[in-house]
This record gives C-alpha cells, sequence and structure tokens, in this order.
DNA sequence: ATATAAACCAAAACTCAATTGGTATCCAAC
DNA sequence: GTTGGATACCAATTGAGTTTTGGTTTATAT
C-alpha cells in the first residue's frame, strides 16, 4: 500500500486534526463537546468536511449524536426509562398488545414448568371469581389477576417485575376504546374458555398448550380490540 | 343521636352539592376536573368550603390531586416505575438468562418482520467491531449494542423499554464470576457465527430462524455461563 | 368562633425563543 | 461534471420565563 499525499484523503487528515484536538481539550462531565458549527470554526474547516470526520467517529463507536442535544464523547447511554408515565406516552394500545403477545405466551410456557399447587389454586380462584363477575370493572379486575398470577407462578422475579410494568404501561396508556358492550360479561365469553385452556395446560405441565393458549387468547384481545377499532 | 338541622354540617351540604354537580357535568378523558378557584366560582361557595368538601372526596378515594396538576376523578395513577435497584437485589443471572431467553427470541421474530435496511446495515456493523474487538470491554460494547439494535428494529417503543430495563437489571446484577478467559475474544469465539445468523434471519425475513437462532444463542451463552459456575 | 377573601408558596404546566444535529439548495472552483 | 463551501431551513431539544394549580397563611368581617 502506498503512503497517500498529504492531501490525497483530505478527510482522513480532518479525522486525524480532530482526533488530536479531542485528545487535548478537557470535556465537561458528560462528555460534550463544542457545537459543530463553532468547532468548524476552531478547526479552520467547513461545516461539511467536520460532518464527515465526526461520521468516522461515531461509525467508530467513539461518539454519539442527538439533534438538540449535541455531540458527545463515549457511547450513547441507554435510555434508561423505566419511567412508566414515559413508556405510556410514546407508546399506544397497539404496541402493548404486541408486546403482551411477546411476553406473555413464553411467561405462561415457564409457568407451566414451576408452578405450584398453590398457584393453580390461585388461578382457579381467579377463573371462578372472573366468571361471577357483576360489572366488566370486577370481571377486569379478577382476569388482571389470573394473568399476574401466571406470571408469579414463573418463579422469576426479573419476569414478574417485567410484567408488571408492561401492566403498568397498559392502565397508564390511553385506550380510548369505549366499553359498548352490555353492562356485564356474558356467560359465553371468549376469555372464560381460553383462561381455562391455559390454566389446564399449565396443571398438566403442557409448556406448548400453555403458551399456544396464551397466544391464541390474547391474539383473540388484539382481534376484538381492533374490530371495534 | 339527634337529627342536624339543615345547616348543622354545611360541609354535608356542599359535599351533596359537589357530588350533584360532578355528576352532571362529563369530565374529559383524564379525568380532569376545574381548577378550585373556578369550581367555587360556579358553586357559588368559597374555596375554603369547596376544599373542605374535596378533601371528602378524596378521604373517601374517589378523587386525587396534586399542585400544579389539578384534581381529578378516579384513583390517583400509581407511578410505579421500575426500580431497577430493587429489581437486581432480588434477582441473580440465572433469572436474568431466562428472562433474556424467554424475551430475546421473540423480540427477534418482531424484528425480523418490522426491521428496516438501516437497521441492518447496523446490526452488521456491530458485527464487524466486534470482531475486531480488542478487549473484552469493547466486545460486550459491540454485543450489547447489537441486541438492543434488534430491539430497535422490531418497531416497539414498548419492547424495547422492557428489554432497557432488562438490560439495566442484567448491568446492575452482582454476576460474582470474573473473566478469566483470554485478554481478547478469540476468533472462533461461539457467539460470532450465532450473531451473524441471527442477522441472516432478520435480514431474509425469516422469523423463525430470527427466533430460534436467538434462543439457541442465549441457551449457549447460558451454558457457558452455568459451566464456569 | 367561623367563614371569607386575599396573598403567598412551591410544584407543575405552559410558552416561546435559542440551540443543535441533520438535510437540501445554490454557487463557485477546478 | 464533480467537489466542496456557504447558506438556509427543519425538527428535536433545551432553557428561561410566565402562568396555572393545589396547599397554606394571614387579616378581616360577621
Amino acid at each position: 500500500m502506498l503512503t497517500p499525499p498529504a492531501d490525497a484523503h483530505p478527510e482522513k487528515t480532518i479525522v486525524t486534526q480532530l482526533r488530536g484536538y479531542l485528545g487535548q481539550i478537557d470535556l465537561p462531565d458528560d462528555g460534550r463537546l463544542p457545537p459543530e458549527r463553532e468547532l468548524s470554526a476552531v478547526l479552520g474547516v467547513s461545516r461539511t468536511e467536520l460532518r464527515k470526520a465526526l461520521d468516522v467517529l461515531e461509525a467508530e463507536g467513539q461518539l454519539w449524536r442527538h439533534v438538540g442535544k449535541g455531540t458527545f464523547m463515549g457511547s450513547r447511554p441507554l435510555d434508561t426509562f423505566a419511567d412508566i408515565a414515559a413508556l405510556a406516552r410514546r407508546s399506544n394500545p397497539a404496541e402493548v398488545m404486541r408486546a403482551r403477545i411477546v411476553m406473555e405466551p413464553e411467561i405462561a410456557r415457564a409457568a407451566a414448568f414451576t408452578a405450584t399447587p398453590a398457584d393453580i389454586a390461585e388461578m382457579r380462584m381467579c377463573l371462578a371469581r372472573s366468571r361471577q363477575a357483576e360489572t366488566w370493572r370486577q370481571y377486569e379486575a379478577w382476569d388482571t389477576r389470573l394473568h399476574r398470577t401466571i406470571a408469579e407462578a414463573s418463579q422469576n422475579t426479573l419476569l414478574l417485575g417485567l410484567f408488571d410494568t408492561l401492566n403498568a404501561v397498559r392502565r397508564a396508556v390511553t385506550w380510548g376504546r369505549l366499553r359498548t358492550e352490555p353492562v356485564k360479561p356474558l356467560p359465553d365469553h371468549h376469555s372464560f374458555a381460553e383462561h381455562e385452556s391455559i390454566v389446564d395446560a399449565i396443571e398438566h405441565r403442557d409448556i406448548a398448550a400453555a403458551a399456544a393458549g396464551m397466544r391464541a387468547h390474547l391474539q383473540t384481545v388484539e382481534r376484538k380490540l381492533l374490530d371495534r377499532q
């Protein structure tokens, strides 16, 4: 490989120049470096060329940029927004359903491995109570508790925590949907049979059926949701 | 107990009046009712007396208030922002791996549906960079970024948020084990091929292979982890 | 005594201009 | 014709300043 002339790869030169400059100056704690317009003036290069150099360093993972914030050395901090409200604001009912369909069948699968008789008993109670519900509000309370009991039965505190987070977002998200349904759940409501088959599968340690049952159940819920738009 | 005269408990009257008013008007979606100053004018009572009535309803749990926000019907939305530290304290590496095996294959499956060419390109870059890594630290940075890029590609901000939460717990959990491995990842490190097959599957929209590949990968990671205890 | 009105406080929301990375356009240089 | 530079514009973000709101205190009147 030949040694290139000084200006054969001018962007290379600017990258080098930029590296040197970044090595000299001491950055603030957050690693933020001067805005592009300022930096281009200091280095005596056009903003276009400076950005090319920054592109290189960004591709190398040495810095990250964001409109309105600035350019920062180091790796982009993960959005550790376990903040339910923020999540709910950015999300929507469709995303919530898709996330449920991703998570809950696998949680049910895990629960089919590890559920204790006490877990099963609580699930059975939730089933019975939900059938007796006099209002949709009551029904939803027992439905929620059933799903959470399944998550508990996975014996995995982390999975349970993630499930609770998802659930909190679900409650916080603006559904916009109206209850045009009858005042109370009808005896042939699809969820009753679906819930029971899920609990049956868990009780019989049929992990595949538990996952499949939960997936089918949530897909029905999703369909009903989208039907009434 | 004596029957009190009509005005012996004036606050009782105001509570009733307030209940009636709240029953009439239709509240906005968030259940927010007019500010106290406005409400007191409408009801023709002093703000002091109105506040006493609101105190009653708040004690009954029928509404909740917050300075700067307002007064809202219903129960206060619990701001259960997932506490990463608490989760990490109760959890452990085994749970983290099981949670990853539950979530990430399904996230990869979703990503195979929705990944854009830009997503694929970033995944490829992560693959290349991880191969070039000179230290385990660098390798892990690119590995983490690859997995997060896949989660981003699912186009679901909620799933991404849950993934980030899981990741934050993963970092916070005490792993105990140290890297007794060679100083840098060897070229035949199992993850390289596994990562590539996952990205290939996503690129070819092979959703089953994406999920299976991710599951196999994480199970390998789990096995390696448990091997060295 | 009790209720009222007013003033004040701090938290939150809101408004609006300035900043910043990203992008398109036009123009000069070669 | 291509390249690079200057300029303008865009959308996201920030930050300062103002307004709104529930909570509290104080003075006044009945």
